[in-house]
DNA sequence: GTGTTAGATCGACAGGCATCTATGTAAAAG
DNA sequence: CTTTTACATAGATGCCTGTCGATCTAACAC
């Protein structure tokens, strides 16, 4: 996390030959890298990518009810890891009565994708 | 990761309300939403990331000696970064006299990439 | 041969994470 | 009021992970 990207002078080698030529300066940087691994981490469950993807094949929202028969974990494991995707500012919730309903925020996701193009 | 993700039948509420409509299934199967997390996973760590980004913003290949001294971690801290990247199949290497290239491949991003879209 | 260099691997340690059961909380039902 | 329901939170546990220094290995230089 505590990364300096600017690229170091190259020192001559000892022996004279060079491993490589001088490689390119990164797109990204400190902080645009820490927000799309963080991203990136809160899809990194199976269990976690398969809700994202529920939900996205969802038009709206989608109740908890609905989402904790889909997974052989517990309730209160499903709870963490919606947690955790609400951290990462993937996808957002409102109550309304008893239930909870889930929805995928677009804008994130987009991000972690037009890094990937 | 031991996910049963075909939709349970819909049992009637007691009280006879319901809490919203019944879900769309999910895009992907298990077995996909465990590659996928799994390149996501990998993705999941800055300098993993800045690794990657490095990686591809260089046309071909970067030796390791070019990559140390971008981050400010040890040569073991980054081989064991490199290392879990090409477990995860996003990069490769080879080893050409004391030196060791990176490359990405890119169909692995490719994968994630379209699953985002 | 010896020495050096690039990189991987090993072993240890601390912190993080996925999971569970048990409990808490807030809203609705009776 | 009490009970039930939906979900979140707390606490415990065992595994995984990021980091380091030390060591190993293979290839080159001499």
């Amino acid at each position: 996390m505590p990364v300096d990207l600017t690229l170091a002078p190259k020192e001559k080698r000892a022996a004279g030959d060079v491993c490589c030529e001088p490689i390119a300066l990164p797109d990204v940087d400190v902080a645009q890298a820490e927000q799309l691994s963080k991203l990136a981490k809160a899809l990194g469950d199976p269990i976690r990518l398969q809700i994202v993807d529920v939900l996205r094949s969802h038009a709206g929202e989608v109740c908890v009810c609905e989402l904790v028969p889909l997974f052989d974990v517990s309730q209160p494991t499903l709870s963490h890891h919606l947690r955790k995707l609400r951290e990462a500012g993937i996808v957002d919730s409102v109550k309304r009565g008893l239930w909870s309903y889930y929805f995928v925020k677009p804008e994130p996701l987009k991000e972690l994708n037009s890094w990937l193009s």
